[in-house]
DNA sequence: AAGCCTTCCAACCGCATACCC
DNA sequence: CGGGTATGCGGTTGGAAGGCT
């Protein structure tokens, strides 16, 4: 037995809206509200619509303040970021992007995004396999993948300056790599920045619980940070979810750290098991990270070397290092906190 | 000018989850 | 607690618009 329809697909008009159609919707919406029922709605203002449609065409164009095109280089640094970090959750994402919506993030990225680092990845394979690779292989180092210069940051990619922007300041920020990397620990994952004291040297580590991260898809309402100092939080996520930690290092690099286990589930999802949080990433990671690189603690490679993703996301820039952990721990929010900011 | 191709985006579809009774 | 229904989400599609030959 099927699943019933949502509405009677006979008496519905598909297709695009009239402003006629529009007009009628957002009048009402406006003077209503939704009433808590798109279902009934189509049929309360006249509209031959089904309530989903009603709902999409209603958060997607009509709603007040939605922005269309004109992604700002900073907003497109913030998508890729948190691309790379919890893949293609646009809810999620657009939730950090004030007047965006999920939908046109989305097609922001299959239709642009991907294509503009696409074209960034092939200029810097050519540059380094012109230059940079010659030099390695004379080296007699077999892993030419991370270029010799990026030992200066082994554990995180180097960080583009943003501009700043006027975000008001009941939304959220995400306006520096700090709050990315924040929303990144929210996700799931945590730093260690042991060589902190040195200032020159920022070296932050980012580690991934997998398990953890993965108890965060499965709840998102769990809240993360609390009100307990970071570490201890970290801490204690790691005493209730961790079986196995992993560190995404270099620009991104997955290495298991500890755990006694066979290849769990949850890095599996990350790293090939779950296409959707690899698949469409080759551009970014390379065949090699995708296909090849990735080996167990029973013999075969947990190491993924990102080191290529990390200079295409960020951009080599040093200006823009210190402070960047300081800012990381005076900022806490909550994953929901995140997702529907201002609306907590 | 016409036909073909590519790009872009609005809208649809189906699944998963939340919610209600 | 379980079943039915509504909602939210992400993947996919279809067609309009613009570019190219």
């Amino acid at each position: 037995m099927g699943r019933a329809p949502c509405c009677d697909k006979a008496n519905v008009k598909k297709g695009p809206w009239s402003p006629e159609e529009d007009a009628k919707l957002k009048s009402y919406i406006e003077q209503h509200g939704t009433g808590g029922n798109w279902i009934a709605l189509p049929q309360k203002i006249g509209l031959k619509r089904c309530g989903k449609s009603c709902r999409l065409r209603w958060l997607n164009y009509l709603r007040p303040n939605i922005k269309h095109g004109g992604f700002s280089e900073e907003e497109d640094n913030i998508i890729c970021s948190l691309y790379i970090s919890i893949g293609s959750r646009w809810s999620i994402i657009a939730a950090q992007l004030p007047g965006r919506t999920d939908n046109d993030i989305k097609n922001y990225w299959n239709t642009r995004l991907k294509k503009k680092l696409l074209g960034k990845q092939r200029k810097e394979q050519q540059a380094r396999r012109s230059s940079g690779l010659k030099q390695e292989m004379k080296r007699g180092n077999g892993n030419p993948v991370v270029p010799a210069d990026n030992n200066q940051n082994p554990y995180w990619p180097e960080l583009p300056t943003l501009a700043p922007i006027p975000y008001s300041n009941h939304e959220p920020h995400f306006n520096d790599h700090a709050s990315i990397r924040k929303l990144l620990i929210k996700l799931g994952g945590k730093f260690s920045d042991d060589d902190q004291v040195s200032h020159n040297a920022i070296n932050p580590q980012f580690l991934v619980d997998v398990s953890y991260t993965q108890q965060l898809y499965d709840d998102q309402s769990i809240n993360v940070s609390s009100s307990a100092p970071m570490e201890e939080t970290l801490n204690n996520s790691d005493a209730q979810f961790a079986q196995t930690q992993y560190a995404i290092d270099g620009a991104a690099g997955l290495q298991m750290l500890q755990g006694e286990s066979s290849f769990p589930a949850g890095l599996e999802q990350m790293v090939g098991g779950n296409p959707p949080r690899l698949e469409g990433l080759e551009f970014l990671l390379g065949d090699d990270m995708v296909n090849n690189r990735i080996r167990t603690n029973y013999g075969t490679e947990s190491m993924i070397d990102c080191g290529e993703m990390g200079s295409l996301i960020f951009p080599p820039d040093a200006s823009n290092r210190g402070g960047i952990i300081q800012q990381r721990l005076l900022q806490e929010c909550t994953f929901d906190e995140l997702r529907y900011p201002g609306q907590l």
